[in-house]
DNA sequence: TCCGGAACTC
DNA sequence: GAGTTCCGGA
C-alpha cells in the first residue's frame, strides 16, 4: 500500500483517491462508467485540466469548458447530442445522492462528496457493522470507523507498503464490465488505457494516488491514518485522504462537532478541519484536533473504533469517568490498537488475547467488548458467533433471517449490543448477553425470543439505510398479544431468560436513564440540524429541530412519569406510531427495558 | 446559469 | 439504477 506516492498525473492541488474511483469499470451496480469516475478521469489526467480541473476546496473542480467535457462524455457515453445541459443535468442528479454539490457562486464548479461517493458505490463496507450511524449527512451512515490494528497505524513508509490495499473481494465488487463504445474518437480507450496502465504498472497494493489536497504539505510530519478494518475492502478508508491522511471528513462527529480550536463548517460537504486555516500539523493542534475528535467520538456515540490514534501525542480525554479507562486505553501513546470485535471475541475478551486477527472475510461483527465479557469472559461470544455466522448476508444461510448483528461502539456496547431478530422459528439455545442487552425469553408458542434494543439511528441517516436495520418482530408474540419484547418482559419478566447477572455492573438507574435520553435526544436534534443544513433552510431546521427537541422532551417526560401516551398504557401495546414517532418510541422501550432488566439485575 | 420534475432509454 | 432528454422556472 503505497499512500502518499506523487503521480505525475496528478493535478498538483491532487487529491487522493482509490484506483477504484478512476476505474471505469469500478462501477457496481452499473454496467458502464458513471459520470463520477469519468469526472476523475478527466480531472487526473494532465491534457484535460483545461477542460476540468480541481480547484479551491477539497474535493472542488472546475468546469473549464463545458462544452469540451459534454463531447468527451458524450464520446464516452456514445450519445453526440451530449451537452452540458444535459451532463449538467446528470450531475445534479449526483446531489440528491450527495456524491456532488454546487459550489455556489462559481461558475461550473462542482464539488465531491467523497465520503458519500465511496458509501454508495460501496454500500458493503457498511455490511454487517451495523455501527452506529453516524448522524452526518454526508453518508456517514453507511461509513463506519474501521478498527485499527497494529499496522493500521502508520507512520513510516515502510508501514504505508503493507499489502492488500484494496481486498480481492472489494477489487471485484468494485469492478463491472466496460462498455464497448470504442468508435476510434471515444476517450474510452485513452484514460482506460492510462489507467490501466498505472494498474499494472503498480499493483494492488497502491490503491491511493499519493495526493495531497490543497494546503496540505507533502511532507506533513504527522501522518495519521485511519483506521482499518479487517472487515473492510479497504485497508485504510477509502476516502480521498491525503495520501492516506485522515480525512477529516471521514469523521462525522468532528464534521459536526464545532470546537473552538478548529475552525471549519458543519456543510455535508467535504469542508475539512484539516484544511481550515486554523489547523496545522504541530503537535499542538494536533493534540487539539484529536481531543476534539474524542469529544466527538463520546458526544456521537461513535465507536471507539473512531478515535484517532496519533503517535506520542497524548489526547486529554473529554471528561467522562466512565469512559475515561477505555479512552485512555485507545488514546494514549504509543498507541494501542483498538481490535476487530471478532478478535475479541475470539480472544475470550481477554485483551491480552485480542491481537488475533480475524480469519474472516466477511463476518458480521459481534458485539463489541462489553464490560461482562472483559470481567467474566467469553460467554458472549459463543452466542454472538453462532448469530453472527448464522446472520452473515455473505453467507447465505437459509437460516438468515434477517438479523444483523450491530455492534454499536465500545461506548454503546456497555449498553448495547444490537442483535435484532425477526425470526419466528429460529431457535436461540445460547443467547448470553451483554449487560442484559440481549437476552431472550420463552414465548407463549415456546420459540426463544430474542429482545433486543433499536439501534441509535441517526435521523440523518438515509431512510433507506436503516430499513433494513431493525425490524420489530413480525408477528406479534404470542398470544398475549404482546407486540413488543418489553412487554413480554415486563409482564412474564419470570419466563425470561434475561440477565446472567454475574459480572454485570450496575449504575444507577436514573443516571443511565438520563444520560442515555440527553445523548439520544442531542444526536437527534444534531441530526435533524445537518438535514436542514442540507436542506438549506436552516431557520425552518431549527425550527423542526426544536420541535423535535420538545416533541423528545415530552415524551420523555411521559416516560419519566412511567406512562405512554396510551393512558398509562406501556408503550409497544399501543397502535404502531408512525416511523420517527416509532423510532423515539424504540428509544423509549430500550430505555424501558435496560431499566428494568437492570432492576432485575441489581 | 442553475435547478429539478417528468418521462424515457438502456 | 444511472443516466438522458426535455422543459419550465428561478
Amino acid at each position: 500500500m503505497e499512500l502518499n506516492t506523487l503521480s505525475p498525473l496528478l493535478p498538483p492541488s491532487g487529491f487522493a483517491f482509490p484506483d477504484w474511483a478512476y476505474k471505469p469499470e469500478s462501477s457496481p451496480g452499473s454496467r458502464q462508467i458513471q459520470l463520477w469516475h469519468f469526472i476523475l478521469e478527466l480531472l487526473r489526467k494532465e491534457e484535460y485540466h483545461d477542460v476540468i480541473a480541481w480547484q479551491g476546496d477539497y474535493g472542488e473542480f472546475v468546469i473549464k469548458d463545458p462544452d469540451e467535457v459534454a463531447r468527451l462524455w458524450g464520446a464516452r457515453k456514445c450519445k453526440p447530442q451530449m451537452n452540458y445541459d444535459k451532463l449538467s443535468r446528470a450531475l445534479r442528479y449526483y446531489y440528491n445522492k450527495r456524491i456532488l454539490h454546487k459550489t455556489k457562486g462559481k461558475r461550473f464548479t462542482y464539488k465531491f462528496n467523497f465520503n458519500k461517493l465511496v458509501l454508495v458505490n460501496y454500500p458493503f463496507i457498511d455490511m454487517g457493522t451495523g455501527t452506529v450511524p453516524p448522524p452526518v449527512p454526508t453518508g456517514g451512515s453507511h461509513f463506519r470507523f474501521p478498527p485499527s490494528t497494529p499496522s493500521d497505524i502508520l507512520s513510516s513508509s515502510e508501514e504505508l507498503r503493507s499489502p492488500g490495499m484494496f481486498s480481492s473481494v472489494a477489487r471485484r465488487m468494485a469492478r463491472g464490465s466496460v462498455s464497448d463504445c470504442s468508435d476510434g474518437t471515444s476517450t474510452n480507450s485513452e484514460l482506460e488505457e492510462a489507467v490501466g496502465a498505472e494498474e499494472r504498472g503498480v499493483g494492488p497494493d497502491r490503491g491511493f494516488r499519493g495526493l495531497l489536497p490543497p494546503r496540505l504539505p507533502h511532507d506533513s510530519l504527522f501522518r495519521v491514518y485511519v483506521h482499518q478494518d479487517p472487515m473492510s475492502p479497504f485497508p485504510v478508508s477509502p476516502l480521498p485522504g491525503p495520501g492516506g491522511l485522515l480525512a477529516p471528513t471521514l469523521s462525522p462527529a468532528l464534521s459536526m462537532t464545532p470546537t473552538p480550536h478548529l475552525a471549519y463548517t458543519p456543510s455535508p460537504s467535504m469542508s475539512s478541519p484539516m484544511l481550515g486555516s486554523h489547523f496545522s500539523f504541530n503537535p499542538e493542534d494536533m493534540k487539539h484536533y484529536l481531543q476534539a475528535h474524542t469529544q466527538s467520538v463520546y458526544n456521537y456515540h461513535l465507536s471507539p473504533r473512531a478515535f484517532l490514534h496519533y503517535p506520542n501525542i497524548v489526547i486529554p480525554q473529554p471528561h467522562r469517568p466512565s469512559l475515561e479507562k477505555s479512552a485512555a486505553h485507545h488514546l494514549h501513546g504509543p498507541p494501542l490498537p483498538l481490535l476487530h470485535p471478532l478478535s475479541q471475541q475470539q480472544g475470550g475478551g481477554e485483551e491480552g488475547q485480542q491481537q488475533h486477527p480475524s480469519p474472516f472475510k466477511f463476518k458480521l461483527q459481534p458485539p463489541p467488548l462489553g464490560r461482562k465479557q472483559r470481567d467474566s469472559g467469553s460467554s458472549l461470544a459463543a452466542s454472538s458467533s453462532s448469530s453472527s455466522s448464522q446472520s452473515s448476508p455473505f453467507i447465505g444461510s437459509a437460516h438468515l433471517k434477517q438479523r444483523r448483528v450491530e455492534p454499536i461502539s465500545d461506548i454503546e456496547s456497555e449498553e448495547e449490543v444490537e442483535v435484532t431478530d425477526i425470526s419466528e422459528e429460529e431457535e436461540l439455545n445460547h443467547i448470553d448477553d451483554d449487560e442484559g442487552d440481549i437476552f431472550t425469553r420463552t414465548a407463549p408458542h415456546g420459540n426463544r425470543i430474542r429482545l433486543s434494543a433499536p439501534p441509535q439511528t441517526s435521523p440523518e441517516e438515509d431512510p433507506d439505510d436503516d430499513e433494513e436495520v431493525f425490524k420489530t418482530p413480525a408477528t406479534p408474540i404470542g398470544s398475549s398479544g404482546l407486540a413488543f419484547p418489553l412487554l413480554a418482559l415486563k409482564s412474564e419478566p419470570g419466563q425470561a431468560s434475561p440477565i446472567s447477572p454475574g459480572g454485570t455492573r450496575c449504575i444507577p438507574l436514573k443516571l443511565r436513564f438520563k444520560r442515555r435520553w440527553s445523548e439520544d435526544q442531542k444526536m437527534e436534534a444534531d441530526g435533524e440540524r445537518d438535514e436542514a443544513e442540507d436542506k438549506k433552510v436552516r431557520a425552518d431546521g431549527e425550527e423542526v429541530v426544536e420541535g423535535k427537541r420538545e416533541e423528545v422532551g415530552r415524551r420523555g417526560g411521559e416516560m419519566e412519569n412511567g406512562g405512554g401516551r396510551g393512558g398509562g398504557v406501556i408503550l409497544g401495546l399501543m397502535l404502531p406510531p408512525p416511523p420517527t414517532q416509532r423510532r423515539a418510541s424504540s428509544e423509549l422501550q430500550r430505555a424501558t427495558a435496560q431499566l428494568s432488566l437492570e432492576n432485575t439485575g441489581c
